[in-house]
DNA sequence: CGCAGAGTTGACCGATCAGTCAAATCCTTC
DNA sequence: GAAGGATTTGACTGATCGGTCAACTCTGCG
């Protein structure tokens, strides 16, 4: 029941916090959601920010599942990246039916919100970003390698570059309600890159 | 004395913001700051929440001003875009001194907070975004009258992208502490264009 | 001046906040 | 089945939350 309880936990407050900061949620409203009373959450989790960093924790799990199936090596670099961002829209889209609200990016709003709560907590968020950015530059750095991207384009910049835009798209379609915008990263990654396929 | 306590009690919410969510700050927080009592505060704001979207209507007219001024017509199109990005990172950069931390866009992260808060909110969200969008929107579509982009370029969308891009790195510049990030926008944006220029 | 309405005060409310604690219960291991 | 740690309970705290209110002061106008 041990690790059962401190599971639901993370995964209630993951939850509430979609379309909503984590300020905005209380650890009452928590332990309600989860059947679990305070003392139980504070056995599990010292203080409400470390609920906060096992939540980005979390999100960050599930995404590198996502990451990892998407980036597969079984296609060309490139379409690994379209691949994710597919599956980036359908997991949105399956949150917007859940919760009726399209949420932005569950790591983007999370390191965004943390990132002013102090030097480990930032820590954290830009530890996140860039094992993110990392899946982005091992691919185009891959891409290089096959004449699919020019030689001067440095994968590590232009991870940032791609990166920067699906986060600057999932804010965008959260503001409009609307996960499918996220899909113009696919043709604009390539224009970036100014890949030749 | 009017006038000038309303805009003290903006100017001071505004300030507190920065670095933390509008949850983050309470009413108090902004009274004790702005040298005024509760009442005042609700003599002028009906709720909290109004007084966030006054907030993000001051934000706005903030970034309306670099805006207008960065559009003015003298230059080339897409120089516009240029000054713009130029002006935007600088406002970053003196944030940062003043705050001590990077701040994300101040539209972005208020509208990324208040699209959750019901349709009034996020018809206010949207209309700034919009608006916004529309400034890009215009300077893209007089760059395609000049040959400067390819015909095939719909500014509606392209607006969107060059939006999403720019929120997208002033996020990253917030996670990382480093305003002089957004820059990448400049040559980012000519290659979503395809501009020739 | 006198008056009316805008602005301000400061105390106050009930609710809720994050966090604590000692006691009860569960589970494992011997 | 006893021991002992991990987990859960449920009541509790003091602070703080958003918001209210009646009374007070200021200001512009006839």
């Amino acid at each position: 029941m041990a690790r059962d309880t401190r599971d639901r936990i993370i995964a209630v407050a993951r939850d509430l916090v979609h379309g909503a900061s984590l300020a905005e949620v209380s650890t009452e409203d928590v332990c309600r959601a989860a059947g679990v009373h305070k003392g139980s959450l504070y056995h599990f989790f010292p203080s409400k920010e470390a609920l906060g960093g096992a939540v980005l924790e979390h999100n960050w799990d599930m995404m590198r599942a996502v990451l990892d199936e998407a980036f597969a090596d079984d296609v060309p670099p490139l379409d690994r990246i379209d691949r994710f961002v597919t599956s980036f829209v359908r997991m949105l889209t399956l949150m917007r039916e859940r919760f009726g609200v399209t949420p932005g990016c569950p790591l983007g709003t999370l390191v965004s919100e943390v990132a002013g709560h102090g030097d480990e907590a930032r820590a954290q968020a830009g530890r996140v970003l860039n094992g993110w950015m990392g899946y982005f530059a091992t691919a185009i750095s891959e891409a290089k390698g096959r004449g699919d991207v020019p030689e001067d384009i440095d994968p590590s910049t232009a991870a940032t570059r791609v990166l920067a835009l699906m986060q600057g798209l999932a804010l965008l379609a959260k503001a409009h309600d609307d996960p499918d915008l996220v899909l113009l990263a696919r043709s604009d990654i390539r224009l970036l890159l100014r890949a030749s396929r």
